[in-house]
DNA sequence: AGCGCGGGCGCG
DNA sequence: AAAGCGCGCCCGCGCT
């Protein structure tokens, strides 16, 4: 049975559910939720088979919130989930990619309810349920989800069985950590976005009145002025246009006058207040439920690498060094955040891969005498010992991961702020003392682009697509993100099998919050770790380190 | 007014 | 021969 929803809006903590729709490859059915909805529900429980959806963590979000129905997670399927395993870089909505697998009608309604919508200026949550188009197309998309699975699931769980399996157990599992959400701490925010708002009004009057500048992203405006104070441009965009991001900015800074290097300074200290207040503070307070929490979107299967992203806002990429913004994050009354991350672990992934003895070493030295892997890499290359504030273990460690990456000595000097004379050598040593990863990325590239489409298979068995023009530097970096990823989420479904979901918030690429009752907190932080721990099923260890944070998401 | 794009910037 | 990977959100800008 196909199910799908319709509702004012996307989240269920803003927007009514408005229809649920069930069909089979004939028939569909759309169900005003105000007027029958019992009646749908009485369809969904007396029904015993396997449902599919196209997106069922977002259905699934209406229909626990909205509808009080329990999803029976082990008797769905996603056809979405299916359809990004089988090609990641393919449009997957329901009607493109029904309207190429099945029949390309499918996308002549979207067209009339579109143009409906345009011309009586409707919106999700004002279009009329009678509105020929409107339902008649929502009952439509069960229908089109079931030919959908025909076409995608039996061939997803034929030629990726632990992918799938993985997937929708991912779905799950982050389905109940977006209806969680996380508490914010509304007194520390607006205090926050008043101080932010009075640096920059004050800053702003002051670009205004000395040089005319209205806006701090107006690379026109910045560029006329700077100028017109002597200073010589001479870093340009793909288009031709002036760079004037930092890097560029901050080098003009220091080759000026004082008089651009005071302006350069008001125009980044303003950048960066507007993005925090604009970008995350904002956002946080405008997203947030009547009761202060925040469900922040988590599409499970975004990047072409596997990788899981977030949206509504994005808690993925929340900064790091300046503790403000996370600080608006709060435990639950008699609890606390714990947050534990993988350690290294694209860098270890690196070194099983790469299959290097020296690597492997490094890092096995680095774990049984709790020394520092970089170091051990340093020392290699050197030939001598390497302690850790010597400068040669951050040029080395630059090397390692530029390398994981696929960059080249002009983008490794780049990366480390030095010449690139300077950084060759060191490039040089590496590749000299530990070979298996340059061997490595040559044996990837070679074997993904033989292929007619290139594509790197993952060790779950997850194929991730190149781009031909690109795949020297994305192959060797897919896979090891690629598995890096599966891995973790490999760690997040051991959690909910040691019966510590319930406590899991948010997922950020190597690293998991959880909100915990204070008396619990050691306990589950140790199977946190336990579960992220691999300490043989790799050439190196993978591990994992906890942190208890008392009261906010902020390490002490 | 709404849309798409480029540029910029935050994270892993 | 040499080649940094993956995201989401903000604003300015040109276009419709």
């Amino acid at each position: 049975m196909g199910v799908d929803t319709e509702s004012g809006g996307l989240s269920p903590w803003h927007t009514r559910l408005r229809t649920i729709q069930v069909g089979d490859k004939h028939h569909g059915w759309c169900v005003p939720w105000d007027q029958w909805g019992g009646g749908a529900l009485e369809i969904l429980n007396s029904y015993e088979g396997e449902f599919t959806w196209h997106n069922l963590p977002h259905d699934a979000k209406f229909m626990e919130i909205k509808a009080g129905w329990k999803v029976p997670w082990n008797r769905c399927h996603d056809t979405l989930i299916g359809a990004r395993i089988q090609d990641p870089t393919r449009p997957a909505g329901l009607k493109p990619l029904t309207s190429r697998l099945v029949d390309p009608a499918a996308l002549t309604g979207q067209k009339l309810l579109d143009d409906g919508m345009r011309q009586q200026k409707w919106t999700w949550d004002t279009v009329p349920i009678d509105f020929e188009p409107y339902w008649l197309y929502a009952a439509l998309d069960p229908v089109l989800n079931c030919h959908l699975y025909e076409k995608i699931i039996p061939d997803v769980q034929a030629r990726f069985p632990m992918v799938y399996d993985l997937e929708m157990a991912i779905v799950r599992i982050c389905s109940r950590m977006m209806m969680k959400g996380m508490r914010l701490d509304p007194g520390y925010i607006q205090a926050e976005q008043l101080r932010l708002s009075a640096f920059t009004e004050q800053a702003k009057a002051w670009l205004k009145a000395t040089y005319g500048i209205t806006s701090v992203l107006s690379a026109g405006q910045i560029s006329r002025v700077l100028t017109a104070l002597g200073v010589e441009i001479d870093a340009f965009t793909d288009q031709g246009a002036p760079k004037m991001d930092k890097d560029n900015l901050e080098r003009y800074q220091l080759t000026s006058g004082p008089q651009a290097a005071e302006l350069i300074r008001y125009i980044l200290a303003v950048r960066h207040a507007v993005k925090l207040q604009g970008t995350y503070l904002d956002n946080f307070m405008a997203m947030a439920d009547a009761d202060g929490i925040l469900h922040a979107s988590i599409n499970t299967l975004a990047a072409r690498t596997g990788r899981m992203s977030m949206s509504d806002p994005n808690l993925q990429n929340l900064p790091r060094d300046d503790k403000m913004i996370r600080g608006s994050f709060i435990s639950r009354d008699g609890n606390v955040l714990i947050t534990c991350d993988l350690n290294q672990v694209e860098a270890r992934l690196g070194a099983h891969f790469s299959e290097d003895e020296g690597l492997i070493k490094a890092f096995n030295d680095a774990d049984e005498f709790g020394t520092d892997f970089f170091c051990g890499v340093a020392g290699g290359i050197y030939g001598e010992e390497i302690l850790k504030k010597d400068p040669r273990r951050q040029l080395t460690k630059n090397v390692v991961y530029s390398s994981l990456y696929g960059a080249g000595t002009r983008k490794m000097a780049q990366t480390a702020g030095v010449p690139f004379e300077q950084m060759q050598p060191v490039a040089d040593g590496f590749n000299a003392t530990y070979p298996g990863l340059q061997t490595t990325l040559n044996r990837i590239y070679e074997e993904a682009i033989a292929r007619d489409k290139p594509y790197i298979v993952t060790p779950l068995g997850r194929h991730i697509p190149l781009d031909r023009d690109r795949a020297f530097t994305q192959g060797l970096n897919s896979l090891i993100q690629g598995h890096a990823a599966e891995y973790f989420k490999i760690c997040v479904t051991r959690m909910e099998a040691a019966g510590v979901d319930e406590f899991l918030l948010v997922p950020v690429h190597d690293e998991i919050i959880a909100d915990v009752p204070r008396d619990q907190a050691d306990e589950v932080a140790r199977v946190i770790e336990e579960c992220m721990t691999d300490l043989d099923g790799y050439r190196v260890r993978l591990t994992a380190g906890a942190d208890i944070l008392p009261e906010r998401w902020q390490k002490v």
